[in-house]
RNA sequence: CGGGUAGUAGCGCAGCUUGGUAGCGCGCCUCGUUCGGGACGAGGAGGUCGUGGGUUCAAAUCCCGCCUACCCGACCA
């Protein structure tokens, strides 16, 4: 077995993590507090997740553009709801080029108002709608609690922004980002199970009328909101302007929507599928899928190894070859677990003598016959594909069996907040209401979104019979 | 933003009580022996002791401010 490099996630689940952060090289602190610095690896993964998401924003038909950085401070007090839930967390630019601004700049936490500018000036007539634009863009909230990718007061995103002659059509445009861009990459691509629903008013992004959220539970039991997607209704078509001359000639306001997800996602990534010898990645995702080990300074197995890499590589997988017989093997063992690359492949004399290598999967624990296999240098390649298919879902049942087992239905807000202690609970949005959240709010439990009996995603809130996900949440 | 704890080599820490030559383990570099789950030996490099000020003949050590991290609360997509 692998020495122990991490403490154990029931030791310390938040010290584990930080522990993988740091020795799976992934990312550290930057010098301001709340800032962080994303190491090579760590964008690696970043890149990857850009990839998957920005092909699926541009299937759903929008378009990426930059906006600047800086923005008017008067543009976030036009709306009203806007500003207060934001202004806290904003840092102001008041003085630059040697003096005091005339009017102060704000570095962007959102672009919502800057978007609503430029819309407005672009859309004329109905035939300029819908506008579908998306941006990836760094934004900073000042933090007052930073936790590494899953809070900091600068981070990496993707920011939709998108209006609508109607509201059906907005409406069904921040459903379809939900479902076909955020919940299918979570889901196929890094292979985590969600609770897709709606927010209640109080955990609303401040100027929506609605908000749709993807909810993940992590490895301690705690949620984690993914991704969110707003029906912004009229709020900002009305104080930016952003109207249009219908087919009738009539002047009419446009329905706007926003959404996006952010380098909170490794977090999730990480404490999804982290296991006590570090990072575990789903295949699909992993930077590098396959790592072959030369296992001892030989000709032979140098020659042999490179050239497998590179038939895996023809064949369209990821490759690092692990050539660096100077390290012992079990060093660099352990470094790849950490790392949580998918499929190890050793090749060494022994194996090569018999005409075999050995092939390891990341996914499955030290203690299962099936984690090691030997297989045919001719099959090799075949078996790795194999495998990373079988790593992928494995990935996936193994959170899907924690979901499971730590989501309890219940009756009563007591038993709700006892359930939240170590999972999640699905409770009638009936029997819990405003007061419901204040009384669950005091054990630090609130409710992740609202579901319809068969877990689908409301229309709205006052639908009958809904349900309520309840946990505490990062 | 409030309360608590901490900051000494890349990482983890001792030294501080009682002021007086900057230390240990791991990692790193060189050489040799090793090599199928964090190898071993020998030699070596590496430090404005978080930062600014104060006390003192003398400060890692005593005093004050600030910065940063972690824990708990408040706040927050």
């Amino acid at each position: 077995m692998a020495a122990r490099v991490l403490t154990p996630r029931s030791e310390d689940f938040p010290r584990w993590y930080q522990d993988v952060v740091a020795k799976a090289e992934m990312a550290e602190n930057g010098p301001v507090r709340g800032t962080m610095v994303i190491r090579p690896y760590g964008t690696a993964i970043w890149e990857r997740m850009q990839r998957e998401v920005d092909d699926r924003i541009k299937a759903a038909g929008a378009a990426n553009v930059s906006f600047p950085l800086f923005i008017p401070e008067s543009y976030l007090q036009r709306e009203a709801e806007h500003v207060e839930g934001f202004s806290p967390e904003l840092a102001v630019v008041t003085h630059a080029g040697g003096k005091d601004l005339e009017e102060r700049v704000v570095v962007r936490p959102t672009s919502e108002t800057v978007f609503g500018e430029y819309m407005a000036k672009w859309i004329q007539g109905h035939r300029d709608l819908p506008l579908l634009l998306n941006q990836w863009a760094n934004v900073v909230r000042w933090e007052l609690r930073p936790r590494i990718f899953l809070r900091t007061t600068e981070f990496l995103w993707q920011e939709g922004h998108t209006a609508h002659a109607t509201e059906a059509d907005a409406r069904d445009y921040a459903l379809r980002i939900l479902h076909e861009v955020y919940r299918d990459f979570m889901v196929e691509v890094l292979g985590i199970p969600l609770f897709v629903g709606r927010k209640t008013a109080r955990e609303r992004f401040a100027g929506a009328i609605n908000t749709l959220t993807c909810e993940a539970m992590m490895g301690d039991g705690k949620a984690l909101q993914m991704g969110t997607s707003h029906e912004l209704g009229q709020n900002f078509a009305k104080v930016f302007g952003i109207d249009y001359l219908d087919s009738e000639g009539e002047l009419q306001l446009t329905w706007t929507t926003s959404w996006g997800v952010s380098t909170r996602m490794i977090g999730g990534l990480i404490m999804a599928h982290g296991d006590d010898d570090g990072l575990r990645l789903p295949p699909r995702l992993a930077p590098t899928q396959v790592v072959v080990l030369v296992v001892r300074d030989d000709e032979e197995c140098h020659e042999r190894a490179r050239l497998m890499a590179e038939e895996m590589r023809l064949a369209g997988m990821r490759v690092s070859l692990d050539d660096r017989t100077e390290i012992s093997f079990g060093r660099r063992s352990t470094e790849w677990e950490l790392k949580g690359v998918p499929v190890r492949v050793e090749v060494g004399p022994r194996d090569l003598a018999q005409g075999v290598v050995t092939v390891v999967r990341r996914d499955l624990p030290g203690d299962d016959p099936a984690r090691k296999s030997v297989t045919g240098v001719v099959e090799m390649a075949q078996a790795v594909a194999d495998a990373l298919e079988a790593a992928q879902w494995s990935l996936h049942d193994q959170a899907v069996a924690r979901v499971t087992e730590r989501l309890a239905d219940v009756s009563s807000l007591p038993d709700a907040i006892e359930a939240a202690a170590t999972g999640f609970a699905r409770i009638p949005w009936s029997l819990v209401g405003d007061e419901g959240e204040d009384a669950l709010a005091e054990h630090a439990v609130t409710v992740r979104c609202l579901q319809r009996a068969d877990g689908s995603v409301p229309l709205s809130a006052d639908e009958p019979d809904l349900v309520a996900i309840v946990a505490r949440s990062y």
